[in-house]
Formats: structure tokens, C-alpha cells, sequence
DNA sequence: TATGAATGAGTCTTCATTCAT
DNA sequence: AATGAATGAAGACTCATTCAT
């Protein structure tokens, strides 16, 4: 709830997302506070993640809520939702990083906004705005991929931080939009 | 019964690069081998990661070699490029995804290589065949971001395992091409 | 409940003079701590080792320290000697015995106590007090070897504490004595 | 049996009275064999062990019977047994080292030869030969120790091997001897 | 809230031992 | 008889977690 624990959150994902087998201290290190605090934020390790998790899915949620992704045109769309991924980039990095848990009610609320961004893809295939020839699931999974590789770039200083947004918006876009040349 | 030490790697790294935490145990076992024969093969953990870094960097100059990428028209190379990636997927993503150790020579060694990856774009660059409001580091950074995405929806069933090559040489093309709409 | 780092090495010392192949969860609970906090203590095997020889070095060389062995007659500084290593006697058991390591600083600090020892008889024989015909180094090999018998045989009842200082010391003393009869 | 046997027993011997963590590997090596064959010799490291104690018992029982212990003068019957020992030196200070086996059998062995030992020092005290104010236990002790002590110093090149007989058992005679001057 | 001590649980690593060559 | 592969069992070591300060 407090500020507190989003800022520990977002310091754990982006060192988690690199050293999936960072240790706690590591991590309270990371965040800039104690062993002790950190394991007052969070009940234990697990919990952590499962924290991280559920705040990485709302921010995705909130991203796609606030691009209006299922209304009017779709690249504009994409590239809403890219502007408005941005800041979340670690978490959602961590996310699709994380492969391997996702469980319960996590994994239900992930497929419901996977489901939310191929929907945004499918829509755009019946509009003529998006390929055919790529499936709608993988240009979802593509946009996880390259969202996970600017935010590392970002990260080791391959491309400016102001610059990520639209690295990611035109190569996703410029790959699945349907041009005449095809 | 005598398992080889490639094979071994393989599956370590099909392992980690889905779960990056997993024990020596779970390696093993994914293996197909005890936990005391993988330490036969590999001195410890760190030897292991450090065994799979080499053989993931030397898969990728294979394929780079393979595709003989320094030659003739850049979105053709590319598409060799994946081709010859495609089996080397898991090792590929593992080496993108353990975004930590990467040191002395195995370092020096990755820079080689993405030197070489980087060029091949920054040549498509100059002949006209990729766009140039894209950075040519960020096309590097997006090929291995779209592989690992591609090593890990067809792990999960999100698309077949004949479709994964066309659909990132696909969406890659799309998003580096430069168009006449542009 | 914390137990002090000297009191977990004479724990250690007793026990491996006995029983050398003993484990790091033996030592433990013989210190009455558990594995854990003794790996707190020291860093390892190894490192409990190098502190036990260093703690036994610098014992042994404050009781020579403190019998003032470079004063007077020899036959009583020995007894002095003997004194002030009785309680000891574990550490300097285990210095004798652990006949393997000894590197580096260690193996240089014992020659330095060894060498005053053998001084110490040497210094004997010259004024007569001790037998010539016995070499000092032997001596002092000698003294060493009663001296862990000495723990020994107080571990195991077959001597009285009280009696194990007077048994070590006559029993050397008489032996390195230049006598009459001889 | 075979000779071979024996030796490395010997060799076992030798090693393990240095270093009692030494592994089979490091035995084999020491014994000249590889280890296979040395689990041929022994079914496993626990049957070496007591293939060592026995061998070490035996020894020390025939040198005790060799000496002729029971007859005569005390002080000259010592001479002998140490003259006798002498050879064996390496396995009685692994039998007095290993103080921590000793079961059944072996223990009961070993409680006999002690004994025999034992009852020669009061033999001495009876006819005068041997000082009273040590007890008998704790000069069969001693020689123990003096015995592992001068094993030792041979080995580490402190005392000739010509000298160790002659240094052991002098060392020893004078100090439990009754002189004039007690 | 931070720090340091302490430890149970679990992972890493080694070793004795077996087997096939 | 020797060597190398393989592994169960055992020991070494680390870490998450708790508690006291």
C-alpha cells in the first residue's frame, strides 16, 4: 500500500529480472533497506514474488485501461499501450521472466490480460490493420519479448532511456502491420 | 547409458532458461542423470553456467558463420541467420535471459559476436534495406529478445515448432524493413 | 547462549585430537552449537583448522612466555612449563597431532616456539642439567609426545588431573636428566 | 596373508597416523595401487581400518612376546621391547592415535597387550627398579607417546632412524627409573 | 528501523563403492 | 590389475527466517 513497498517491489524486480537467484539480503540491499525491514514488508521469500506478480499484472492491467486498447484504431492503440508500459517495463519483465510459477489466481489473472492483448491483435487482423500470416498469440508474446529487451537495453545502455518507447512501438508495429509490399 | 556432455548442457539449459533457481538436482534430473555424475561432468554450478555460456557462444558463431551473414543482401542473411539459430534456441535465450556473470573472456567473446550481429544490420543500414530511425544495437537486442520469445511460446504450445522460424525472421523483417510508406 | 569463539575452538581441539575424521556437525555439537553457527564462526573446515593451530600457537607461546624458559635453571623453568601448558594440553595435543597442514605463517610461527624449546634444552646441556647424549630436538619432540599422552591419559581416567602436571614433568625431567649414574 | 597385504597396511599406516581424513583414493596412491585393487584387498574402508588395528595388535602382541617381557630385569626387558617395536613404530602410532574404534574384539585385544604392558612397570616397582610415584598406567602411556613421538621425528628427519631405538628407550628409562637422587 | 546472533531446512559437493571395459 | 563412468550416501555449506538488542 505505502509508497515504501512499491519502491521495494520495483528495486526487486529489476534485480530479480537479472539474478533470478538473487538472495533476500541482496535484495534488501538492492531496495536500500535491512534484511529485517524487508522481511517485515513481506512475509518471506515467496511472498515477494507473489507480490511482485500481483503488481506486475495490475500495472499491466492499469496499461492496458488506460490505452483504451479495445477502442478505434489499432497501431494507435499498440502504441498507447507501449507509452504506457513504459515506466513499468521491470515488472513487466520480471513477469514474463518468471516462467515458471504462476499459479492460482495469478495465472488466472495473467491469462485475462494475455487474453485482453491478443484480443487487441485479432481485432486488428479483422480490421485489416494487422498480418494474417503471424498468429495473434505470438504478437502478443513478441511485444512481451521486445518490451523485456528495451528495458534490458535501457538497463546496459544500448539505447537512451527516452528513446525505448519508440524502439519498441515501431519495430513491434513495422513487424505486424499488414503492408502492401506482403 | 553414458549421457553426453552436450546433451547434458542442452537440457540445462532448456531448464534454466524457464527456471533460472532450479537445483543441481532438478538439472540432473532433467538430464536424465544423478546429481553426483552431472558434478562428474561439471565441477560445480559455476562451472556449469560457464560451460553453458561456451557453448552457447560458440552455437551463435556457428550460425553467424553458417549464415554467412557478411554476404549479399541483408534480409536474406537474416532469414539464414534465424534458420541456422532455430535449433539453438534454448542455449540462445539462456545466454540472453542470464543477464549476470559474463566475464573475461566469455565477455569479450559475446562482444565479438554481437559486434558481428550489430554490423550485419548497420550493413542492411547503409545499402538501404533497413530503416535507420532504428538503432542497429536495438535490432541486435530485439533478434534475441524475439528468439527467446520464440524458444518460449513454442515451449508452452502458444505456437508449432515449424512456425517458430518464419514467425520471428517474419515479424524481425517487418519491423527493420524499410517500406515505401515510411 | 552465545558461546564464545575460544570455548568452540577447545571444543574442537578435544575432540578432533580424538577423533580427527570428526564432522563439522559433531564439532558443533560438541561446542554445543548447532552446524550452522559454527560455520558462522569460521568459514569452513579448513578455516576452523587454520584457527585452531593459530589459537595453539599463540597458547603455546604465552606459556613459554610465562614460564619465563629463558631464565635461570632448566629443570625448573621445564617444570614452570609444564605448569603453565597443563590446561592447554588439548590444543597443544592437537597441534602435534595434526600433522599435515602447517603452511605459510603457522608452519614459520611453530618453528620459532619449536626452536625455543630446543633452545631451552640446549641451554640444559650446557650447564650440565642435561643429558648430552639425547639431541635437544628430540627432547622437545619428546615433551610434546607426554604431554598429549599426558591429555590423553586424563581423558580416558587413567591419570588424576591433579596428578597429570607432576606425571609429564617427572617423568621428562628424569629422563633429559644428566644423572650420576649414567 | 600375502605379503602385498601387508605392505599396504604399512603404507595405510603411515599415511592415515598423518592424516586420518585421507581418502581411499589418496590410500591406494600411497600404497603404490590403484582402487580397485584395494577394494579388493578390503571390502571397504571400515574393514581397512580394522585390518589396521588387528595387524597393529598382532605386531605389538609378538614384540611384547618377542621381548620376553615377563622375565627379568625390568629396565633390560623395556630395551628389548623398544628394540622389538621399533619396526612397527608406524602402526602402534596409529593404534594409539586412533583413539576412538577400538570395539569388541579389538578393544578386549588391545586391554590385554595393555595390560602386559602395564604389569611390567609394576614389576618394576616391585623389585625397585621403577620409581613409585609414577604409576604403572601412566609409564605404559608415556611409552606410548615417546614411541608415536620418535616415529615421527624419524619421519620428519628430526632424529636419525639409527637413533630413535637408542633415544625412545633412554628417554624412557631415565625417567621412570629409581635413581639415588629421587 | 537496523543490526548481529542463531539455527532449521535445504542445496551443493565429495567420497566410498560398484561395474564395465 | 587398472581405469573411467556412475551413483547413493554422507558431509559441507548457504540461506531464509527469527529473535534480541
Amino acid at each position: 500500500m505505502s509508497v515504501d513497498r512499491d519502491q521495494v517491489l520495483r528495486a526487486a524486480a529489476t534485480l530479480l529480472t537479472r539474478k533470478a537467484t538473487a538472495s533476500m539480503d541482496e535484495i534488501a540491499k538492492a531496495a536500500g533497506i535491512s534484511r529485517a525491514t524487508l522481511h517485515r514488508h513481506f512475509a518471506g521469500r515467496d511472498a515477494l514474488i507473489r507480490a511482485l506478480e500481483e503488481l506486475g499484472l495490475a500495472r499491466f492491467g492499469a496499461a492496458l485501461d488506460a490505452a483504451d486498447i479495445e477502442q478505434g484504431d489499432v497501431p494507435q492503440a499498440l502504441r498507447r499501450l507501449v507509452a504506457h508500459t513504459r515506466d513499468e517495463a521491470p515488472l513487466l519483465a520480471f513477469l514474463t521472466t518468471e516462467n515458471q510459477l504462476f499459479e492460482g489466481e495469478v495465472n488466472a489473472g495473467w491469462d485475462r490480460l494475455d487474453a485482453r492483448l491478443t484480443g487487441l491483435f485479432q481485432r486488428g487482423q479483422e480490421r485489416g490493420e494487422v498480418r494474417v500470416d503471424l498468429t495473434a498469440a505470438w504478437c502478443a508474446e513478441a511485444l512481451y519479448g521486445l518490451l523485456g529487451a528495451g528495458a534490458w537495453a535501457v538497463h546496459n545502455g544500448r539505447i537512451a532511456p527516452n528513446d525505448m518507447e519508440r524502439m519498441v512501438a515501431e519495430l513491434l508495429l513495422g513487424g505486424v502491420r499488414r503492408s502492401m509490399e506482403q
